[in-house]
RNA sequence: GCGCCGGUAGCUCAGCUGGAUAGAGCAACGCCCUUCUAAGGCGUGGGUCGGGGGUUCGAAUCCCUUCCGGCGUACCA
């Protein structure tokens, strides 16, 4: 319910608008208009004027009452009416369903996790395949037709060298895996830097794949699938799903045509033999599109798969869920495509998000300093289930749940905190189960259904007995749920709804701890278990949002 | 050098389209399970909101400046 447009209303005074309306401090009340501001133009203190506007209100049924203290006008609702109208919206979801017909037909390009083929997937991975993950739920959920990419990084020179590698001393005798293929690639490395006839194989290997040769293709098509293969496991203990796999390898042939485009309109010049779009008047260096040696780069590739997706699926927004260190590169792609005419160039955004580091030490495949997604997700499923051993061995379904809590655990390390700052992994967070985490919403949520089982159905509710502080709290914030869904979604910004939730979680238990919920007094349960059932509700889709699973026990 | 981002309690963070006493979690200490899930709740201690200017009735929030840290800065992605 939009209480400052009904207040702004109520005022009706043209010095007032909905934004001066702010949420009152603790113990003024549910809404409060500071005057301090109108005092010059009226020529009256601030006291004064929060008198006059309070005497001249008018019909005002969903107002209690309202105070003036110091220079503000405070408003308190009447309780009773918006226990009502928020019971009934978590019911029909009136609210999510307006901004869903605000959106309907819109459609988002996300960009996300877009793995490196024939690489680890380790916790560098885990942020954009999170955030992208999440942002591709959020969409959908308030209505747009969302558009998962994974954008492979599935072409390039050192295919050529694995190629080479495999050919050498692959074991063909038992599948591939992804490990065999990291393993390959360190030794080729090692190797050829002794030896460089090696490379100059690597380099070979990758002309045949380019050229289209079979044996080789083959064998590259092998790499693809292995990884993918391991990769999609991963995935699917997530519960992330992609609607395209193109890649670079599929923009092969979709650069030429932007490279003419870019040459006819003048836009590009040869700088020390390479093909470049200066960017001087927009204080950025040039944009590569060709190496001296006539190679197509990043940048250009990242043209081609812009104009193919604004022509695929004539997106209202593309988003690229990339770390923060492509910030340059993704402000000179946008703007190139600007300088191209393409109107669509505004509708790009880069979401970006700060770097993982290991130990305080950036991550490197190649010195060994890596984490694993696979390994960490076992590790905290490992210590729910033993959690759930300890504290609730009759638990049916233990490893489901065990699953569902360790994955969830991990979510929330990617998704807690605002995705700007840089964050360094360690076990000891995403092993916690305690306080700001997933376990913690998920045990709330199943306290929530646990009481409700007992509870059993829910007769007539009287609103009038969730008016009490504990009860109202959490009204209240249940009624800001659709805002601050719509508000992650323009922020890009998951963690929005993971604060969220932890407040309702909070206010939640504080509701639960006060006073009993089934009790001898029908009416009274009815309205406890129906806010129960709200909250409950709301923690499992606010937590499907952050791709956290919400078992009925734990 | 220039550009982007961060700097809030011992630690991790929220608040940053300006509003009333700056909030959580973790860690520390002290309480609360014969009663609906204690992965919970309550309480105590803990803050020059990096520093300095400015704008304003009012600044963690806006502007300027400065320090610290991260990242980027043409043929990798």
């Amino acid at each position: 319910m939009n209480y400052k447009k009904l207040i702004t209303e109520l005022i009706n005074n043209p010095l007032v608008t909905e934004n001066d309306i702010t949420l009152a401090t603790e113990g003024h009340g549910d809404f409060a208009l500071p005057c301090f501001k109108y005092a010059r133009e009226l020529r009256k203190a601030p006291q004064v004027i929060a008198s006059d506007f309070a005497s001249n209100l008018s019909e005002r049924d969903f107002i209690d009452h309202v105070e003036v203290a110091g220079g503000y006008l405070n408003f308190y609702l009447s309780r009773k009416a918006r226990v009502e109208a928020v019971l009934a919206d978590c019911a029909d979801k009136t609210s999510i369903k307006a901004v869903r017909a605000e959106n309907a037909g819109k459609t988002v390009c996300i960009d996300y996790s877009s793995i490196n083929i024939a690489k680890p997937f380790h916790i560098g991975h885990l942020m954009s395949t999170a955030i992208g993950g999440s942002l591709y739920r959020i969409f959908k959920y308030l209505g747009w037709n969302a558009v998962g990419i994974n954008h492979l990084g599935d072409w390039g020179t050192q295919f050529g060298k694995l190629l080479a590698a495999y050919n050498e001393w692959g074991d063909k005798s038992r599948p591939l895996t992804l490990n065999d293929m990291l393993a390959l690639y360190v030794r080729f490395t090692e190797e050829s830097e002794k030896n460089p006839e090696l490379a100059e194989r690597g380099r070979t290997e990758f002309l045949k794949i380019e050229r289209g040769e079979p044996e080789a293709v083959k064998t590259y098509e092998l790499f693809k699938e292995t990884t993918l293969a391991e990769v999609n496991k991963v995935y699917d203990r997530l519960g992330i799903k992609f609607d395209s796999y193109n890649g670079e390898a599929f923009y092969n042939d979709k650069m030429e045509p932007i490279i003419d485009e870019l040459n006819a309109k003048a836009l590009t010049e040869v700088s020390d033999g390479a093909l470049v779009v200066k960017l001087d008047e927009f204080g950025m260096p040039p944009c590569l599109i060709t190496r001296s040696d006539g190679a197509t780069l990043y940048a250009t590739r990242d043209l081609a798969a812009a104009n193919y997706r604004a022509d695929t699926y004539r997106f209202d927004k593309s988003l690229y869920v990339v770390a923060t260190q492509q910030n340059l590169h993704f402000k000179q792609v946008f703007k190139v495509l600007e300088l191209m005419g393409r109107e669509w160039a505004k509708d790009l955004t880069h979401v970006q998000f700060g770097m993982v580091s290991y130990e305080g030490k950036p991550l490197s495949t190649r010195h060994g300093h890596v984490v694993f997604l696979a390994d960490v997700i076992q590790n905290t499923v490992d210590k729910a289930k033993a959690i759930i051993e300890e504290k609730n061995p009759v638990l049916e379904d233990k490893d489901e749940i065990a699953e569902n809590v360790g994955v969830g655990a991990v979510m929330f390390f990617a998704l807690g905190t605002g995705r700007i700052k840089d964050v360094d992994f360690a076990y000891d967070k995403v092993l916690s189960f305690e306080g700001e985490t997933a376990p913690y919403l998920q045990y709330t949520h199943a306290r929530c259904r646990s009481v409700l089982a007992k509870g059993g159905d829910i007769g007539e509710v009287d609103c009038s007995l969730l008016t009490d502080d504990d009860s109202y709290a959490v009204i209240r914030h249940l009624d800001s749920y659709a805002d601050t869904v719509r508000d992650s979604a323009s922020k890009y910004e998951p963690s929005v709804i993971a604060r969220y939730l932890i407040d309702l979680a909070q206010l939640y238990n504080r509701f639960y701890i006060s006073g009993r919920i089934i009790t001898e007094d029908k009416k009274l349960t009815f309205a406890r278990l129906a806010l129960t059932k709200a909250v409950a509700d709301t923690l499992k889709e606010g937590m499907a949002l952050l791709l956290i699973n919400a078992p009925e026990k734990m």
